[in-house]
DNA sequence: GGTTAGCACTCGAAGCAAAAGAGTGCTAAC
DNA sequence: GTTAGCACTCTTTTGCTTCGAGTGCTAACC
């Protein structure tokens, strides 16, 4: 199954030419372009060779021919060409994580929207933190209405997580305060996951002002959903592309980049590795189907993991959207702290399936 | 200018026609449609007057009629229709709210979710709260790494700020936790818009060691932006509209609403009146310009304002749309509480401009 | 053997003219 | 004031031809 050099040559030039110009490739435009020492006749035949194995269709008799989805594999696996930022490039990340005081909240966003002005593809970033991790560092009960009270943890990582409460009996603020003070106090360093245990532990020694109170606390843990936060941008650079000037199909893909439970998962199915590439069918979603999807994860060393997702049509310029991928994660090392999910060393591994 | 009874009804059977079917409207159409008791021949005159007056467009000759956004503008202000909706879709939005314990954060996703799906425009949801009424409940500095702190800054209404510092010198995480419960004590109840100065003022009675850590604490204020969350649903419902089977159009359009400025702008503007619908030009946006903006405010109890906007292409259905958003607006008022933003009881109050 | 020139063939894209259809505007009659 | 009738306009559709890019095959060449 071991192409023979030439023709690995001439599949990586029509992957190439078709990432470029999003037509199908001709024979003569290969011996033009790429193999000026070959005929068209020559390559016609090769590429012949080429289809029957799989690595390129041809639309129609008369049109030239397009990659695979498994051609597509290989390049990824071997082909892919390395794409180094320029030292302008390299600066606009380094910019977009330099500001001394960063808001926490926003740097999904500003990710999101980094990667797919560089990229032009879309981009998507997961924020989730493992319920194990995390720890409670503060609680901070708020009144709101007679009944009602909101709930703010805070983790002693600084997440924050909020819940609306609603209680069976009236509370005055002052005593509200109290308990926050007090809950505070016995719940510091409580993993999250065992908050709902631990309060109905304390329920049971308390009065009974309080009692039921922390007993409808306890429903807490259910609530907090953690496959975290989801931000999406870049969406006007899909319709850009020629693959979706048929309407049809890119309202297809905004649905699915609107789907939380696509995109979660999509962005979960991360491995170990830390970059991945998933083309086509490999998305695991039907309507991504002509799509690939490159995502990396970094664990930031508050115990958050970030997935950060590139979104373009199988004609993606992989070198170029993997190279973005290394940069921003080296620069949100350096901004954040991350540590590796894999040991591996980014820049000599290069297996990325 | 004001029009005679039957110029009146003609014009409005144009526009409900063209709202529904997005094709120019022919007098064909509504000699059958709508006024059977007059030819067409009838209704062609009282077309031409109506173009000559301003309220029609002819995209050919021989085309129907097409309204004007003058058109739009007094079908909105006189001639909208009541559009009650269903008990199954009162109580469809009802159950939005009704989780026990509402996840705050998701809050405007579900909003917007929530609202697209029932009007098939795109929402957006933009939640900020005026500077000057968030007053400071408690202070948390969380370690992330040598030099690094994230400060936590929960305000009395139960927002949330956070805000990544860096510092001249070390500190250890003891003594973070004790400046957080110092700061938390002294601060208490400190209205935000002052709080770079109390900082301040409090880093001049301290000691040398707290000092450097509290100034550069006090550039927290000028950081925090006050324009809050943005939030965009239903997209991909744009895409449906046949004005935008042109991508080119949709692109144009789905910039904007990547473009923070621009929709904060747009949201921004709401004046004192609950809801708002601005038609084409009207919205200051030169990209809007074939869209319609409904918008609605509400201040929650909390002092957050909510500010709801609907876009779609100016042959939107005004009606549902303003009924939809009232009733959002209702069950919003009983979830988190709220206070109308104008004294006017909305069911009364048609002047939307 | 691989390579190449030459040529017939295929199939979509582009261009064009004719026909169909929707709608208007005007006139004359009711 | 209303309406029937009709000429006129302009787009859309349809069918047709032409054009061109590209293939596949064959025969010749090295």
């Amino acid at each position: 199954m071991d192409l023979i050099e030439r023709k690995y040559r001439i599949l990586q030039a029509i992957i190439d030419d078709y990432i470029l110009t999003a037509l199908p490739v001709g024979s003569r435009t290969i011996s033009k372009k790429y193999e000026q020492n070959l005929s068209s006749a020559t390559i016609r035949n090769e590429m012949s060779d080429l289809e029957e194995l799989g690595y390129l269709d041809s639309p129609h008799t008369s049109a030239g021919r397009v990659p695979s989805n498994k051609a597509y594999r290989l390049y990824v696996d071997r082909m892919i060409h390395p794409a180094p930022l320029t030292l302008e490039e390299l600066s606009y990340i380094q910019s977009c994580f330099d500001t001394r005081a960063q808001q926490i909240g926003t740097l999904s966003a500003k990710l999101a929207r980094v990667i797919s002005s560089m990229t032009n593809y879309t981009t998507a970033v997961m924020t989730r933190t493992p319920r194990a991790e995390q720890k409670l560092g503060h609680i901070q009960l708020v009144p709101v209405s007679d009944r009602r009270i909101l709930a703010i943890l805070v983790t002693q990582s600084g997440a924050v997580k909020q819940q609306m409460l609603e209680l069976d009996q009236m509370i005055t603020p002052d005593a509200l305060y109290t308990v926050s003070r007090i809950l505070s106090e016995r719940l510091k360093g409580c993993p999250l996951s065992q908050l709902s245990q631990a309060l109905t532990e304390l329920a049971g020694n308390e009065g009974n002002e309080i009692r039921g109170m922390l007993k409808s606390m306890a429903d807490i843990r259910e609530e907090i959903p953690d496959d975290g936060t989801l931000v999406v941008g870049g969406r006007s650079n899909l319709l850009g592309f020629p693959e979706y000037s048929d309407v049809g199909k890119a309202q297809e893909l905004l649905k699915v980049l609107e789907t939380r439970d696509k995109m979660v998962s999509l962005l979960s199915r991360q491995g170990e590795m830390e970059i991945t590439v998933r083309i086509g069918p490999e998305t695991g979603i039907d309507e991504l189907r002509d799509c690939s999807v490159v995502t990396a994860s970094y664990r930031l060393m508050d115990g958050r993991v970030n997935t950060i997702g590139l979104i373009g049509p199988t004609r993606m310029q992989y070198g170029r959207a993997v190279s973005v991928l290394e940069e921003v994660g080296k620069a949100l090392q350096r901004a954040v702290g991350r540590q590796e999910i894999s040991g591996d060393d980014p820049s000599t591994d290069h297996n990325r399936r």
